[in-house]
RNA sequence: GCCCCCAUAGCUCAGCUGGAUAGAGCAAUUGACUUCUAAUCAAUAGGUCGCAGGUUCGAAUCCUGCUGGGGGUACCA
């Protein structure tokens, strides 16, 4: 069921006489951004008055005269300067109302065309600790391939974990050199995480001896430079040149204030290194990066003890992560690695050299492209082949495989030249005819207003967070609930810590950056999963209390009455949420459902806490009828759309 | 240097394919639990939509410039 559809249906032969650009005019129909003005209001007459020559009243006059409306609007006004406002008709609210609840899917029509889609989320680096960041493409990419599906397309999801670089190389490096063999026997995983750890804070500490000095040098010249700078400043008269010193200084300060990160960083790894008492360790090491690069160069050429000890490793450390997408109910219908493709990219490579696409730049094989001044590089000089080369490679198997219309790529939106370059490179290849989109969000940043990965220090670790997330929702829940026994409270605390975490993510604009804030993402009132959990609960409660089976409810045929506005306001929302389905799916962007759902349930709570609308207290039998009807439709509404964002309901909170 | 993104209430953010008086949540203030669950509801207060121009009947939204912040920028992913 969609309004603004069958709107646009009545409209459009109307509206065609008038111009040819039909679908742009209907796109002007939009839900009234005010309930005085109807439910829906149609903005095209301005713009068709124009184009007509006469005035946007007159035009509208003429369309509405000329359009058939009765079946759909119970009231149809011309305000202002030519907008329409059209109020829908109760009698077809309420037959409409009568279909989505004897519907399983709420009345929401599949889409016409259905796709093929390739959703593309998560992909972490295995081995290396999952972070808040790779909380974002999860959530996102789980709840656009549930709504895709939902809506009729046929959506897979693949988790491109990254399985096959360098840290493979400072695993087996660590298992080589440092490996608790009582450790590893015990518990392998926090063994090998160890190790990988370790290796790294090693090579970090290499790096960051032999920088510090040249970075504390650089320090010094960019303060010298600050000063002569604002000598300059002091005897500068033009005013041009002033604000050219201006900018400098400026810009220096800046400067002067990454260096001093960057050595304060280099300075915390050292102290770090020495802390863990791992100066000597690093001193009988001295050449562990190039040797790391060494082991994982050995494991790509495959190199038969390392290729043994990455088969040993890798399930080891994809139980870890395993462990989190288990907590997070997140599943994969692929999980086709970057070693996957690893026998593939010698010939991707080749593929399109002989095509001609690809030539050797500097001893690399790159893709050179009009519009960006640096070729994607396909091969390094070391022959080594790159993220790019089993890009391609994927992208060529899906097409392939999967006969694919689409592929989602969510991934943190600063690698967005990266895929610039990629679907450009892809689509000379010769794979064109598939949308590939790049799903971008934004940077998680600390509460420094810095991107959250680069922090050095700590970084919060995402079972930390799940954690902490059903910690607190378990001290609510014991505060508010005394009828619960401890398993039920730990039960509603998981399923309410979780959902909140997720909705914070999915709740907010995804092109936004994150600040991430341990409270907010956190929070348990407000526009928050809690709050839909909660509105669904207490529909349930009303079950409880009513007396009135549920099954029974269902199974009469339905009919609705409309006492108060705040039913017939319930009873628009609900037959909104085939809207904002398709909205969501017009740019991937599930806060439109969040939106949609946090409007429903408030509006839900406005009639549940209106006296007159308590269903207990009403004494019409058909009227608590129409009432247990619309509060089950809420229930249900909610319960899909939250289940689309993959957040579970509760019965009693 | 070049390219991309962002700037909205004290805070965190919606709204951005141009539409009527710019919205939520948090925090603040007030009121509502003998009531279908107060993880709630009702209300008050809070704004030069970064600045300056432009296009338009109409601009938070589109264009230009500026300021401020973030990101990317040849062999990391």
């Amino acid at each position: 069921m969609n309004a603004l559809k069958e709107l646009q249906n009545c409209f459009q032969p109307v509206v065609a006489k008038y111009t040819d650009q039909v679908e742009a005019m209907l796109n002007l129909i939009r839900p009234a951004n005010d309930a005085k003005f109807g439910d829906f209001q149609a903005n095209f007459a301005m713009p068709l008055g124009k184009s007509a020559g006469k005035s946007p009243r007159e035009v509208a006059e003429e369309i509405v005269a000329a359009t058939d409306l009765s079946e759909l609007c119970q009231n149809v006004e011309i305000a202002g300067p030519g907008f329409i406002n059209l109020t829908l008709n109760d009698q077809w609210l309420k037959s409409n109302l009568a279909t989505a609840f004897s519907d399983e899917r709420l009345g929401v029509n599949k889409v016409e065309t259905a796709r093929n889609y390739i959703v593309d989320y998560s992909s972490p680096n295995v081995a290396k600790p999952l972070h808040v960041g790779h909380i974002r493409s999860t959530v996102i990419g789980d709840a656009l391939t549930r709504i895709l599906n939902f809506m009729g397309h046929h959506a897979k999801s693949d988790n491109h974990i990254g399985d096959w670089g360098t840290q493979f190389g400072m695993i087996i490096y660590g298992y080589r050199n440092f490996r608790d063999e009582a450790a590893f026997e015990k518990e392998p995983i926090t063994e090998l995480s160890r190790l990988y750890r370790m290796v790294r804070l090693l090579i970090e500490f290499h790096k960051s001896t032999t920088k510090l000095p040249e970075l504390k040098t650089q320090l010094d010249q960019l303060q010298t430079e600050l000063t002569k700078l604002k000598q300059k400043q002091s005897v500068a008269e033009e005013k041009s040149a002033v604000k050219k010193i201006k900018k400098e200084i400026s810009q220096t300060n800046k400067r002067i204030a990454d260096s001093q990160d960057q050595i304060r960083s280099a300075e915390a790894t050292i102290a770090k290194a020495s802390e863990d008492g791992l100066v000597e360790t690093a001193d009988a090491h001295q050449d562990i990066a190039t040797a790391v690069l060494l082991e994982t160069a050995k494991l790509h050429a495959g190199d038969a003890d390392n290729q043994a000890l990455w088969e040993q490793f890798l399930p080891v450390c994809k139980q870890d992560m395993q462990a989190i997408y288990d907590r997070l109910d997140v599943t994969f219908d692929m999980e086709l690695g970057e070693s996957y493709y690893n026998d593939q990219l010698a010939s991707v490579v080749d593929d399109l050299e002989a095509k001609g696409f690809a030539r050797t730049s500097d001893g690399a094989m790159c893709v050179f492209l009009e519009n960006f001044e640096t070729p994607m590089i396909v091969r390094k000089r070391d022959g080594a082949f790159l993220y790019s080369t089993t890009d391609l490679a994927t992208i060529k198997y899906r097409m392939e495989n999967f006969d694919a219309d689409a592929c989602l790529y969510v991934v943190d939106h600063r690698q967005h030249e990266h895929f610039e370059k990629l679907f450009e490179v892809a689509s000379m290849w010769g794979y064109d005819q598939a949308e590939l989109k790049h799903v971008s969000f934004g940077t998680v940043m600390g509460k420094d207003g810095k991107p959250f990965q680069t922090r050095s220090g700590t970084i919060v670790g995402l079972a930390g967070l799940l954690d902490e997330a059903e910690a607190r929702a378990l001290v609510i829940a014991k505060e508010v609930n005394d009828s619960l026994d401890e398993a039920q409270l730990k039960e509603n605390a998981r399923v309410v810590g979780i959902g909140s975490l997720k909705y914070a993510d999915l709740s907010q604009n995804r092109a936004s950056d994150y600040t991430f804030d341990y409270d907010k993402m956190l929070a348990l009132k407000g526009n928050t999963a809690t709050y839909l959990q909660y509105g669904y609960a207490r529909v349930q409660g009303i079950w409880r209390k009513v007396d009135v089976d549920i099954e029974a409810v269902r199974s009469k045929p339905a009919e609705f009455e409309f006492e108060t506005d705040i039913e017939r306001a319930l009873a628009v929302q609900l037959l909104r949420f085939e809207e904002a389905l398709t909205d969501v799916l017009v740019d991937y962007k599930p806060n439109l459902l969040c939106n949609y759902l946090f409007d429903l349930c408030q509006t839900y709570f406005t009639f549940f806490s209106t006296p007159e609308c308590n269903v207990k207290n009403t004494e019409s039998e058909s009227l608590k009828f129409s009432r247990l009807q619309l509060c089950d439709l809420t229930a249900r509404t909610l319960k899909t759309g939250l289940g689309l964002l993959n957040i579970s309901v509760l019965d009693k909170m």
